[in-house]
DNA sequence: CCCCTATGTTTACATTGTAAACATAGGGTT
DNA sequence: AACCCTATGTTTACAATGTAAACATAGGGG
């Protein structure tokens, strides 16, 4: 059991979470490119190789924040469609809202995750983390369907182009490849929710 | 006028090509990632500081790979379009799959260039090269909507939903977040051409 | 009480980006 | 033709980085 507070002994304690929290800190300001072991040791206040007890490598930590990022996306999406219950419609719209803004707010941490700058390893939980999006999305479609207020298709092909154009509508924005006036939140929202009729409804109204 | 054949003479003749060219090579085999300006001239077959006589940066020569990266790109989809002349349903099938196809058989080039790894500075040609892509979607669904083979929407409405959509799943592809399946490439060709029949029609057909 | 091991630290080294000082070649001016 | 000017390379130098190896320490189980 790590002691309560460890600070300025010899043993941090905690080290591993220390590490993982002060790489995201690292990670927004200096970026993936400028992002640094020693560094993110600096920050954890200990010697800068003592990260190599946690992490096999600088990929192996930069993995693990992707990891944390993947969780907290999937609990942004749920929190969010969870808002709205027994309505699948708003369901989809606020997961998709939810899901465009994580990307837009945490940029850094979304490359991490979509990039592909690290590379999946063997023993990565890969399938786990990334199909829940997917099937978060693929729930709430589902649902939309069988009660009648989405189109009636097959809710895979829905949650295909649901999560297909939320993701490229997330990653374009992160990149800052949309329209200028899409730096406002407010448009983005916009884009957002049309985008989400369109699965919905199949047109955009 | 550069010399025909400089090879071993001290000046290159063409050493801003050459490096540029060989960056792709780099890039290709050592990733994002493992890209080192060293090597690069190492390829080109000069000293290791030479490529600062053309690039301020290792980011200015990544750059100008991002640059012919969106060219190349741009050529790929007005190419798959320019083989289906007047008809706009399957020239946006064929420019979606062209799309998708570039980034996924140019993986490293496309982490580069929509990745948002390089900074884009202050002198990028950013506004051109990024709309390229969508002014040409854009182009195509207008003759679509306007001949009547296409849903009646603001094109628009629809050139967003096919940009996004087309883009996610590309960048979906590359991270490797499809299905297994998806790996297979006629596989993938079927999810594009659904997803582009969903903007044409607004129905998965 | 002792030592074993998990966790840090120090030292060392190769690689990298980049700057500064130096070299050369090839063309325009006289 | 002689000259030198500048564009283009090269060498040298340095600080930052990833990572390995050898060393240190603390805290718990025999």
């Amino acid at each position: 059991m790590p002691p309560e507070h460890a600070v300025g002994r010899y043993h941090h304690g905690d080290l591993r979470n220390a590490l993982i929290e002060g790489a995201g800190r690292v990670l927004l300001e200096k970026g993936t490119c400028g992002f640094s072991l020693r560094e993110v040791a600096k920050v954890a206040g200990v010697s800068h190789a003592a990260p190599y007890r946690h992490f096999r490598d600088k990929a192996a930590l930069l993995q693990a924040l992707r990891q944390a990022g993947f969780e907290q996306l999937g609990l942004a999406i749920r929190t969010a469609a969870d808002g709205k219950p027994h309505n699948p419609e708003q369901k989809l719209i606020e997961a998709s809202v939810a899901y465009v803004h994580f990307a837009v707010q945490n940029p850094e941490i979304t490359r991490l995750m979509f990039g592909g700058t690290v590379e999946l390893q063997e023993n990565d939980v890969r399938p786990d983390v990334s199909v829940t999006a997917y099937e978060s999305l693929l729930d709430i479609i589902q649902e939309g369907v069988e009660q009648g207020s989405f189109r009636q298709r097959p809710p895979q092909e829905l949650a295909l182009v649901a999560w297909t154009s939320m993701h490229g509508l997330a990653m374009l924005a992160v990149a800052g490849l949309l329209a200028v006036e899409a730096n406002d939140e407010r448009v983005l929202d916009e884009l957002v929710r049309a985008v989400a009729r369109n699965v919905i409804y199949g047109i955009v109204k």
